[in-house]
RNA sequence: UCCCCGGUAGCUCAAUGGUGGAGCGAGCGGCUGUUAACCGCUAGGUUGUAGGUUCGAAUCCUACCCGGGGAGCCA
């Protein structure tokens, strides 16, 4: 049987339609009802008066509870009471299954019950929105690389060892042996981009680091560029025209939805490229201007990323932190060694770093003296060090995470609504 | 892992040492244009768990469990 979905109700006014969906809200005035029923690409009103169906299928409509799945049928009229502007004359109404008592009332509810439901919880109408929001931020992503000549190659998520060595990984079992969840494709990438030029994973992450915060998850998705006979200026001038291209996508494609979610768009509207770019030194000196209290030689900690979202209306790149801060691969700028030709965006509106990358080490000397001052396990990296051996060139990337980049768009509190069943420290269910 | 806050009806909350309530949701009834509709009635509770103080504990104390917020680390 065909059917018509509600976001293309528009082409059918004056035309008699079949919708299948679920009851979103319903209201009675005794002789006359309104359902109100989604589909998932939105939600349409049907008036339902005594006088158009039978008195079986008003006392039916009367007995229907929140979420029951119904087919319903009428006629498309344009209707300014309507909310949407349009509405259905309803001639009949098919009962598909008549829902319990609905757990989530059109109401306020607080974040820990929402969370034990979300798998109810993903039917409303933000949490809809947000997740079309996170598929045009994927669409964006792909179509950005796909369009630029850049070959899409997946990383395992198995892994033998830690890719950094620094953050604590999940454990599985491999046969009468060990095996760790990915934190990063980046190493393999820096392999495959030496096949093919220019490559990017995209994939689930995995960090079982106990944090606890609004930024954080325990598996999160993220997209990693690699690029051969690449340097620190060429990663940062490709990691600002991409952050760049989703935003005007994700505006360009789903108003509506930012809308439903009450994001103000005026700040995301007003970001335009060049992005500021500042080296660590630089900012370290502004911090000390402001007056934070910042030590100098650290990492960027969330207070400073919360400066940085007041202090700058566009996403900031932040260059050549020191060589202590960050990880192994990273390669030091020939012009002062104790700096690494590393770069983080840092997003505005406080949602803090969504990219994180640089020019990795080329030399095979140095490479392996890192891996012994950072007590890694040499022989787990033969085959990384394999890289410099054997044509090595000039190279880098960076990762963006899909959430943060979701949460900051989307402008939602916590990037636990940015993923459909988030993982966190200590909650797996639903 | 550390610091802070909380746990009372299905949900959101009130009751601050003296008879556990309201709104929403649910059930029943009313209403022909509702916008989280409205009006009336009904049901709904071992106050997170265990112990302690007290004539008396949802309320004070201790431990544990669970949840929320923040820090560190990171995307």
């Amino acid at each position: 049987m065909s059917h018509t979905y509600i976001s293309d109700l528009k082409n059918y006014v004056g035309q008699p339609v079949t919708i299948k969906g679920w009851l979103y809200n319903k209201r009675s005035s005794g002789k006359i009802q309104f359902l109100q029923v989604r589909d998932g690409t939105g939600i349409v009103q049907g008036v339902l008066a005594t006088n158009d169906v039978s008195p079986e299928i008003f006392q039916m409509c009367d007995r229907l509870s929140q979420e029951s799945s119904v087919i319903i049928t009428g006629l498309v009229r344009e209707d300014q009471r309507a909310p949407g502007g349009y509405e259905l004359t309803l001639t009949n109404v098919q009962l598909v299954h008549l829902a319990e008592p609905y757990p989530i009332a059109l109401k306020e509810h607080g974040i820990g019950f929402l969370m034990e439901q979300r798998h109810l919880w993903l039917r409303s109408r933000k949490q809809v929105a947000v997740l079309k929001i996170r598929a045009e931020v994927i669409k964006a992503i792909r179509n950005f690389f796909d369009s630029r000549g850049f070959v899409l190659v997946d990383t395992p998520i198995l892994t033998p060892a830690a890719c950094e060595g620094t953050t604590t990984l999940f454990e599985v079992g491999y046969f009468d042996d060990k095996a760790y969840l990915t934190q990063s494709g980046q190493l393999y990438n820096e392999a495959t981009a030496m096949a093919l030029g220019k490559v990017y994973c995209f994939g689930p992450t995995f960090r079982a680091e106990k944090s606890k915060t609004r930024k954080h998850l325990t598996e999160f998705w993220m997209v990693e560029p690699e690029i051969a006979y690449a340097e620190l200026d060429d990663v940062m001038n490709l990691a600002e025209e991409f952050v760049y291209t989703i935003i005007r996508q994700v505006l360009e494609n789903r108003p509506e939805e930012l809308k439903i979610l009450e994001r103000d768009t005026k700040p995301l509207e007003k970001i335009k490229l060049p992005f500021p770019r500042l080296s660590y030194h630089e900012l370290a000196k502004l911090f000390k201007e402001w007056q934070h209290n910042f030590a100098d030689g650290n990492d960027l900690g969330a207070p400073e990323e919360t400066v940085i979202g007041e202090k700058f209306d566009q996403p900031l790149l932040v260059h050549r932190f020191p060589m202590k801060v960050k990880a192994f691969y990273m390669k030091a700028d020939p012009a002062n060694p104790e700096v690494a030709l590393c770069v983080d965006v840092i997003a505005p509106e406080g949602y803090g770093e969504i990219i994180g990358g640089g020019q990795r080490e080329d030399d095979l000397k140095r490479l392996e003296e890192k891996i012994k001052e950072h007590k890694l396990p040499r022989a787990a990296f033969e085959w990384y060090l394999d890289l410099r051996r054997y044509g090595s060139v000039p190279h880098g990337g960076f990762g963006l995470g899909v959430e943060r980049t979701v949460a900051w768009l989307c402008g939602t509190e916590h990037i636990r609504e940015c993923i459909p069943f988030p993982r966190m420290l200590y909650k797996i269910y639903p």
